[in-house]
DNA sequence: CTTCCACCATGCCCCAGGGGCGAGGTCAAA
DNA sequence: TTTGACCTCGCCCCTGGGGCATGGTGGAAG
């Protein structure tokens, strides 16, 4: 318990500032290392820090913040703006907390489905080797959809003015993990006849040849989180089939007899002893 | 990108198997040393994990897990039920994350609500010296009702066994900060007159005589996060009124004038200058 | 068979947001 | 003055890895 204080100072300490805005002391110690919360007077000999009175609306609105769970970065730029533009911020991070919500509903939701019925459309395929315009990029999920349409609009028109027509599908590459919070290579690629300068981050490769096991996506299904079902199904496929993936997934739209797209691994040629 | 393997072995490598159940080398290493999923081989000599292809489903729901933002003790316990039981754990988790958003939109409707038309109510009492019988325990918020509610018929009862009447309201101090996931020491106290003897976790003490700032909650406003304005608009009256806490928080219950509650604090006799 | 390069291992430091502990300094009332 | 409750700092711990440096390896090509 704390002890009454005959003739109390302007000052409180750590524990007693601490106590009336429900922060620990330990807790003001790190606010106070980052600048979020600086102590009033912090006495130079023996380092005590003393807060006074009037700090005491922010810190209770940091502990607050700190409620909703909100890394303390940002808690620093909310605590710098107006309560109407706080609001505002703390609505839309709201907003974004539902669509978290939903997607892990959703989630969920793939994960009992199973992926039984997908298995029947599988099939493989020689692809010929091609030369392709391409674009890579690191990306997060979040810019994928922007960057791949984009990037097809820039390759288009980059081959319409080289005087070349893009006659196959785009397909775009996924070289490395693209989730949440991890970004990864994408790059998106189109082939072409011809011949094609590169320009800008546009450049020329080849494309090998390769054999790849593939299954047409409808639309309904080529959206998350459904389209990882069609993902878990080609791979529980491709290991049945005691093949081996040899490389990066690829997503080809449109995809073979008029779907949507098709979701393709490039895989060994041969069944495994 | 990986190449072809002529006549590859039963065995993968890490870089290989991760690739083929969305993980990172990193992530399998940590998994690995949690005994989350231990691979098939471990080379003694150079370390090299070998990963077996049967491995591969138990891959792929870890890392769809994680994409939930499970902890791996969690995943662990969810790896090794059946798919029914399973589904049905992350349907309850799903409930409390649905639970988790509604208590943050309640928050930031607090947070913007502001605490001004509520200091009206605040008024200041002297409490006398009191003995009671008392039970304290550290709680979280979610053991926190079935704390008090268990702790004050059990006082009640020991009262009405040693033949004293309990004769004023319940009272609880939060000794130490009670959120979320942290937990603080909460004692019930119930004042009585005569003698009582202690016995097991009850305890008999003297609550000190104090001056405290209070403020009566009707049931409306009584529960989270509603409840939380009222001790705002308490803490901010005693700031105005230049007095400083003395002590912890309590509610009584039940409240003055036929209120569910009482929210108090102990505060300094006189006003500072 | 050697060489080459990509892959793999360990180990260390980093992120948030503190909790917990121990050593030692400080401040008040009794 | 003593006592006990504060306070300070500093270190190690948690989760789930990312990133880097150093050095050992695997497999395929020459």
């Amino acid at each position: 318990m704390i002890e009454e204080h005959g003739e109390p100072g302007e000052f409180m300490l750590a524990g007693e500032f601490g106590a009336a805005a429900r922060l620990s002391p330990k807790a003001l110690r790190l606010y106070a290392e980052q600048g979020l919360l600086s102590p009033a007077l912090t006495d130079p000999a023996t380092g005590y820090r003393r807060y006074e009175r009037g700090q005491l609306p922010r810190a209770r609105l940091i502990s607050r913040l700190r409620e909703l769970g909100l890394p303390l970065a940002r808690i620093a730029g909310l605590a710098g703006l107006t309560p109407e533009a706080r609001d505002a911020e703390l609505r839309a991070w709201l907003v974004a907390e539902e669509d978290t919500l939903r997607r892990r509903r959703d989630l969920v939701t793939a994960l009992a489905g199973g992926d039984v019925p997908l298995y029947a459309e599988v099939a493989l395929r020689e692809v010929p080797e091609r030369k392709v315009l391409s674009v890579e990029r690191r990306v997060r999920v979040d810019g994928l959809d922007t960057f791949v349409t984009d990037a097809a609009a820039r390759i288009r028109a980059h081959l319409a003015a080289s005087g070349v027509r893009d006659d196959a599908p785009m397909r775009v590459w996924f070289h490395g993990l693209v989730t949440q919070d991890s970004d990864g290579p994408v790059e998106v690629t189109v082939p072409f006849s011809g011949t094609v300068e590169p320009a800008g981050d546009l450049s020329v490769r080849i494309e090998a040849a390769r054999t790849e096991a593939y299954i047409p996506v409808p639309e309904a299904e080529a959206s998350f989180p459904a389209i990882l079902r069609v993902y878990d199904a080609l791979a529980g496929w491709i290991d049945r089939e005691r093949r081996l993936c040899t490389g990066s997934p690829t997503e080809t739209y449109p995809g073979t007899g008029g779907a949507f797209l098709d979701i393709a691994y490039p895989v060994t040629t041969a069944e495994r002893g």
